[in-house]
DNA sequence: AAGTCGTGGGG
DNA sequence: TCCCCAAGACT
């Protein structure tokens, strides 16, 4: 592998790589037109917290909607949190909205202006090492070290790295500076994302369309799918819990009893029906908000980063239920309440049921 | 520093 | 079907 750098302290893979991207780099939402001025930095930091673990399609259409209804890192700090949450919904990882909000109001309070360097960026909320050094590369112009999944896996496999990660971290870090040019890093880093997207894949790399595979010792070795290696994963439990649907009709509306859950944990600070407790234990305790009569409507399976979870969904219908804390929430705006994917599965159950019975 | 945090698509 | 995985952060 010809690591070696010009004057410029560009590699041969930093020149190959930015040849290749100059012609086959995706063009996507949130990246700068080829020759238009450097990319607003609230609309690259917002795309890379959403695509933190998240893929460019499930992305692109929250990209589209958040960046419409607030334009500037200003407005969105403006937003209520139940706005900013409810719009989140469906898209995972909730703890990176709650995050989202906290960084946009520091930034709103040193006046919409993000730091634009890779130290300031890693202080605000939710950038960890890789979306600073990310933003600052895209954003600013700075040279940074931007390592992600997509990276570990080239890397791996170009100097045939076969210690397992995650140990192997430090290693690939070493080898992805090398190769990080001084110039142009953000583009860079955006065309190694897009060679592991569609080239370098997990599964089966396309080496033949690759513009680094004459050096690749991974490709070398005639197995680059068996990097990068990995340390075996643990077995995932599954979970039993309850969820109720509480539903009322008043002046002619039908409601639906809705709760808020907890900051933090799972599912944090998101709209959903109450539950006995699921995510909190090993198993829910099966005991709803209310004494009943429930009827079963049902079963429904999720499966989350760490336990698989089945849910029981209980109905309480045209009952006198009053909750302490929640709201009524009418059933014909239910998809504006804004919650995250397992209860909105419980819901089209319920309302499954109820369209069975009538 | 290993565990906690969603979800949907693809092989 | 099942398993893997994806532009990680936080504790």
């Amino acid at each position: 592998m010809d690591a070696s750098s010009d004057t410029t302290g560009t590699t041969r893979i930093a020149q190959d790589l930015l040849g290749w991207y100059d012609t086959h780099g995706r063009d996507l939402p949130w990246r700068a037109r080829p020759g238009s001025p450097a990319p607003d930095p609230y609309r690259v930091w917002l795309s890379e917290v959403m695509l933190q673990q998240t893929t460019v399609g499930a992305v692109k259409a929250y990209f589209a909607a958040f960046t419409a209804r607030w334009p500037t890192v200003m407005a969105l700090a403006a937003a209520p949190d139940e706005d900013v949450m409810a719009a989140w919904a469906g898209l995972g990882y909730y703890a990176r909205a709650r995050n989202l909000l906290a960084c946009a109001r520091e930034v709103a309070a040193r006046g919409g202006q993000f730091p634009d360097t890779e130290d300031g960026l890693r202080a605000l909320p939710g950038l960890g090492a890789y979306t600073a050094a990310a933003v600052a590369a895209i954003a600013f112009g700075r040279r940074a070290v931007v390592v992600d999944a997509n990276v570990e896996r080239v890397v791996s496999r170009l100097f045939a790295i076969d210690t397992p990660l995650p140990g192997s971290r430090p290693l690939i870090r070493e080898y992805a500076d090398v190769i990080t040019p001084d110039l142009r890093s953000g583009d860079f880093a955006q065309a190694m994302m897009d060679l592991g997207s569609g080239v370098c894949t997990s599964r089966s790399p396309r080496c033949l369309l690759c513009p680094l595979s004459a050096g690749c010792a991974g490709r070398a070795s005639g197995e680059p799918e068996r990097l990068p290696v990995k340390a075996a994963k643990k077995a995932k439990p599954v979970r039993k819990g309850r969820a109720f649907w509480i539903e009322r009709e008043l002046g002619g509306e039908a409601q639906v009893w809705l709760v808020r859950r907890a900051d933090k944990g799972m599912l944090g600070g998101m709209r959903a029906l109450p539950d006995d407790g699921w995510a909190a234990r090993a198993d829910g305790c099966g005991e709803g908000p209310a004494s009943g009569p429930w009827d079963s409507a049902g079963k429904v399976d999720h499966v989350f980063t760490h336990f698989s979870l089945e849910l029981s969904l209980a109905v309480y219908l045209g009952g006198r239920f009053e909750g302490a804390e929640g709201e009524w929430w009418p059933l014909d705006r239910l998809d504006e309440a804004g919650l995250p994917t397992l209860f909105a599965k419980a819901a089209r159950l319920a309302l499954a049921a109820e369209r069975q019975d009538a």
